[in-house]
RNA sequence: GCGCCUGUAGCUCAGUUGGAUAGAGCAACUGCCUUCUAAGCAGUGGGUCAGGGGUUCAAAUCCCUUCAGGCGCGCCA
């Protein structure tokens, strides 16, 4: 199905191509035709502000062009139901009710395919998202990348992408030194309290867990070794340990990852070394003071970086090129990282990296997900995994549930800064948009069943009548599920998720307003059958919208 | 000091890429359950779109500037 948008556009283009053609305009090229959909009903189902904009070019008054366009609009398929001006120079278009009733069988013909659409065209997309570092629990800043992350990817794979979901492991290093250490330590302390903690460890409770389970296990088997001959152990059993946990969280928060991605593993293929070879071979790579820099500044990075420190150690940098040329060489014709706010500083950089080994930069779209400020009762608790003073993704789940936390991350543009007050959540929980909109699921699954209950199986398509669909709010409900492939086709070329919260939040309304007000079961059977088949349309684009943002549409609530 | 993000109703946030009278949820107030689920419906109040300049037929939206908040500016990860 061609959208409706480019139809009409299509039509208008015609129109002011004849203009052209026949000199009444002194423009010469077809300009760019923007529609908008008015807020207000009354002013059409479409607009368009063209001929104000062409007013100052062509010195004439709008609505005198306006009039010249719309009397040159041929509609051939017979869709439109009136155009007007009005205003300054507006041309609104107005839909025939037949057209929007058309929708409503195709979207039933449909089924589940409907609001794919194609702007994708079966290009692979990568989509790394969270790659948080396996040091400790998944906190609520976590979450909210994560549902962002995984619902973006949904929308991409709607809109035609075939898209992988990444998940970068962070598994090699100091830090995993340092973890591992903690544990070590801890575990210590069971046999002796008096063993003084690391100043720069991890300080949660988890570690602690986690020695007690190796102790558990293994009793005073490792108090006996060594340091050296003890730490491999325990830095592989806490790193394992705590990547199963954030699994399970993410697994509970309805995130699931095509691909676990290790670190570790590209220095084992040689993929570090490699790069730097090839940076070199392309005369990117100098030394200075005893390390070995890339000249990112060439690409417009502030300053230069370090790849090979003087110790002879990998800087984070060296293996992030690595990581994201093994992106490109898997074929990912765009590439599309997810960061927290707080690494934005090394975009540049990383551009710059790419664009040593000669890939576009534009292949590569990072998105900053801001921080989350968590509040308690207003007042602000600070986070940071080593000092363990946060709130787990685990916590806010069992607290406020997988939807409503989802819906909340989502109901944002990512670039606002989120204050999460948990108090306020919990308190709002119950009146949390997300069951107003899984409500009008269940509620529409509820009229099935009620149907079924009185012999009246769900009707078929083919054999409704569907001319029986006529009232004003009948049709709002079929012009908002007949603009939902429009939405899905906007909101991924933006990289734009959190419009759909919006647009679920506005067919919930439309539903909860028809349902309150007329009843689709009727002694009418014609119209009842007409209306089961527009409740099904709604139910199923509730459905759709919902699956994408990762958030389940209850049969019953 | 430099850079990035943000500032819209009491609170949390949208705002169709510059368009018509700036919207929603929560909170406050008023009504509505013998009929397919009241997690619902109908209504009321609430705004200097942080402030100030500019660009134009038109600015919450673009430019400049001031203020406020957040985050960055490592041979850390």
């Amino acid at each position: 199905m061609l959208l409706l948008r480019k139809r009409l556009t299509e039509i208008l283009n015609q129109a002011v191509g004849k203009l052209i053609a026949a000199g009444d305009l002194k423009l010469k090229t077809l300009p760019p035709i923007i529609l908008e959909t008015p807020k207000d009903e009354t002013k059409g189902d479409y607009a368009t502000t063209l001929a104000m904009t062409l007013a100052s070019m062509e010195k004439a008054s709008p609505r005198t062009i306006a009039e010249r366009i719309v009397n040159h609009i041929e509609d051939r398929e017979g869709i439109m139901d009136k155009v007007e001006i009005a205003g300054p120079g507006y041309i609104n278009l107005f839909l025939k009710q037949g057209y929007w009733i058309s929708v409503l069988r195709e979207i039933l013909t449909m089924g589940d395919r409907y609001g794919q659409v194609d702007i994708g065209k079966g290009k692979s997309v990568q989509v790394e998202f969270l790659s948080a570092n396996p040091t400790g629990p998944l906190h609520i800043g976590h979450g909210r990348v994560a549902a962002f992350g995984d619902s973006l990817a949904n929308l991409l794979k709607a809109a035609g992408y075939d898209v992988q979901k990444e998940y970068y492991i962070n598994d090699v290093g100091n830090q995993m030194e340092t973890l591992g250490r903690s544990t070590y330590i801890r575990y210590k302390q069971m046999f002796d309290p008096d063993i003084p903690f690391l100043q720069d460890g991890y300080k949660g409770d988890y570690i602690k867990d986690i020695a007690r389970e190796i102790f558990a296990d293994a009793k005073d088997r490792y108090v006996h070794l060594s340091e050296e001959e003890a730490l491999p152990f325990f830095i592989q059993y806490t790193k394992e340990n705590i990547l199963n946990g954030i699994r399970k969280d993410l697994e509970d928060f309805n995130v699931v990852f095509d691909l676990w991605f290790s670190e570790k593993s590209l220095y084992d293929a040689g993929e570090v070394e490699g790069v730097l070879k090839e940076l070199r071979e392309k005369g990117h790579l100098y030394e200075r003071e005893g390390a070995l820099w890339l000249n990112t500044t060439q690409f417009g990075d502030d300053k230069d970086r370090v790849v090979v420190k003087s110790t002879g150690q990998k800087t984070y940098f060296a293996p992030d090129i690595a990581y994201h040329r093994n992106k490109f060489k898997r074929g990912f014709c765009m590439v599309v990282d997810i960061w927290g706010a707080d690494h934005h500083g090394y975009e540049p950089r990383l551009r710059a990296g790419i664009q040593c080994l000669g890939y576009p930069e534009k292949d590569l779209k990072v998105i900053l997900v801001q921080l989350v400020s968590l509040l308690r009762e207003g007042k602000p608790v600070s986070m940071s995994t080593r000092s363990a003073e946060f709130v787990t993704l685990r916590e806010v789940l069992d607290e406020v549930g997988k939807d409503a936390a989802r819906f909340m991350f989502l109901t944002r543009r990512p670039d606002s800064h989120l204050d999460f007050d948990l108090e306020l959540v919990k308190r709002e929980s119950a009146e949390n948009p997300v069951y107003y909109v899984e409500y009008a699921h269940a509620r529409i699954t509820s009229i099935f069943r009620q149907a079924e209950e009185r012999g009246i199986p769900a009707p078929r398509i083919e054999d409704v009548d569907l001319s029986a669909l006529n009232l004003p709010e009948e049709t709002r409900m079929m012009k908002l599920i007949a603009a939902y492939p429009e939405l899905i086709e906007a909101s991924a070329l933006d990289l734009e998720p959190h419009r759909l919260t919006f647009y679920l939040q506005d067919l919930a309304t439309a539903l909860h307003n028809y349902y309150f007000h007329h009843r689709v079961i009727t002694e009418d059977r014609r119209m009842t059958e007409a209306r089961l088949i527009l409740m099904q349309g709604v139910k199923q684009v509730l459905k759709s919208a919902l699956a994408i943002l990762g958030i389940s549409a209850p049969e019953r609530m």
